[in-house]
DNA sequence: CGTACGTTTGATCTTTCTCAATAATGGTGG
DNA sequence: CCACCATTATTGAGAAAGATCAAACGTACG
């Protein structure tokens, strides 16, 4: 594998994760031009109002999607991991409808727009696979929804644990064991809509209880199972097996 | 125009609002396959855990989307009207992962899935209005999250009454002066994040200021401005302007 | 004209927010 | 390595938005 270095390697892991791809489409992959840079915690990626002209991939660190309301208060509506694509909606609209900013320090790839419009137009399996990236990551969207509008305070937070979790073992980057989550409260309370303050509290309660473990910004899970029932968390949100290429049959079901 | 009693007529005028197609693609629109069907309020459309095999297209009447948590609690995530798909994503996904039922009685065109991945596999123009159509509504999930994360009762209330008018307004069945909202309060409430009781605390207030007029499930805004502003709406996230092709350049910006 | 569903209202309770202060922690320059 | 500063975390006390409970009132429609 010579391309353990290509930066552009932990987008074709994520990628495959859901849809995996024929040699051809992985060689397309990985020879998408690439301008890398690393950001600084907090550096935006795109911005709200910009006409966006390129992609970021997150090849090492982590990022958040926000929005603001008119009052200056904002909602985190989604955390992005190493390998995930910051973008691909950018690559299509015509505006960006919010921000992207870096939570950790880390090494972003930017592709051009036009290449990545080029791709999804020559490569039937690439465009599949992005395709299905997005209604994955609308699908977390709905569910964040639900977190936010329906679930207490100790819920919503559990449900988030344990989907970083998932999300972060599919990209084999750590596991239900535990992981060091790179966020402060308050960026944790702003994903929660919640406070600040109220975080901290639930945080103690979560671990007074036994459900998690924290040293510094690592959590740990002793008992799994009760936190996914804590958090009311069930993962088919996430629609992690394996998909159809959309060319085959599908199995009829009885 | 031989077309006007097709039912499929709304669902190429809802496709055409951000992107015009061809006389071509228009006519493969109106030849998909459908089987066409009046459902009761309340009919599910799609079904959360289903393995999805269609997709809808409201014809007429409204339709919702909804997650429930483990204790029952609904939420809704979000509101379709004539013309909107309900299943674009179970078209490319395995399985359905929230349900959709109907608002009002209607009628819903019910492409078969096959017919969907085709007409996106063989016309470029077609999938990209799809996209498109995809791309704004995770858009507006991620306003969903900002409005039930970090917006007061009022604000989220006045800012879905705003929502509503504009993708109306968009579908040439009603606009900025007022509508006939199919919703109780108590559905209301659960697209909010409320209970039933505070919606009709705030609807009253609103009232009250004089910012909505209500008589049944009529609503009108005699002062649309104001109302904009106490539900901090910027339309932004709807991306009503026409999107580009794709295939074509953008105009250099300065 | 009675039943079911939706709306409205009042009274009280809870969760979460606000405000304010104190304690850790991490990184920096010397 | 140490003192210092800026964040971040923690804690307490009081306030408020919205929830809950309970009941009455409308209205559509079979």
């Amino acid at each position: 594998m010579t391309n353990a270095k290509n930066p552009l390697a932990p987008l074709l892991a994520n990628l495959e994760v859901r849809t995996p791809l024929g040699e051809e489409d992985r060689q397309a992959i990985l020879a998408l031009p690439y301008t890398l840079k690393t950001l600084e915690p907090s550096t935006y990626t795109v911005r709200e109002g910009d006409p966006p002209d390129r992609c970021g991939v997150l090849v090492s660190g982590f990022a958040y999607r926000q929005k603001l309301t008119g009052d200056g208060d904002r909602q985190i509506i989604a955390i992005h991991i190493p390998g995930d694509a910051t973008d691909f909606q950018n690559s299509f609209l015509e505006v960006a409808d919010h921000s992207v900013q870096m939570l950790t320090r880390g090494d972003v790839a930017f592709i051009p727009r036009g290449a990545i419009q080029e791709i999804v137009r020559s490569r039937a399996a690439i465009a599949h696979a992005i395709l299905i990236k997005i209604l994955v990551e609308a699908s977390i969207f709905r569910e964040w929804v639900l977190n936010v509008g329906r679930r207490n305070a100790r819920t919503r937070m559990a449900h988030v644990l344990c989907e970083f979790a998932l999300r972060l073992e599919a990209e084999g980057v750590a596991g239900r064991n535990g992981y060091e989550l790179p966020m402060t409260q308050e960026q944790l309370a702003d994903a929660l809509g919640l406070t600040p303050v109220h975080v901290n509290r639930v945080l103690k309660g979560l671990e007074a209880d036994g459900l998690i473990k924290r040293s510094k910004r690592n959590v740990s899970f002793p008992d799994w199972e009760r936190l996914r029932q804590v958090g009311d968390f069930n993962q088919r949100y996430l629609h992690l097996e394996r998909q159809s290429s959309g060319q085959e049959m599908r199995i009829p079901q009885r």
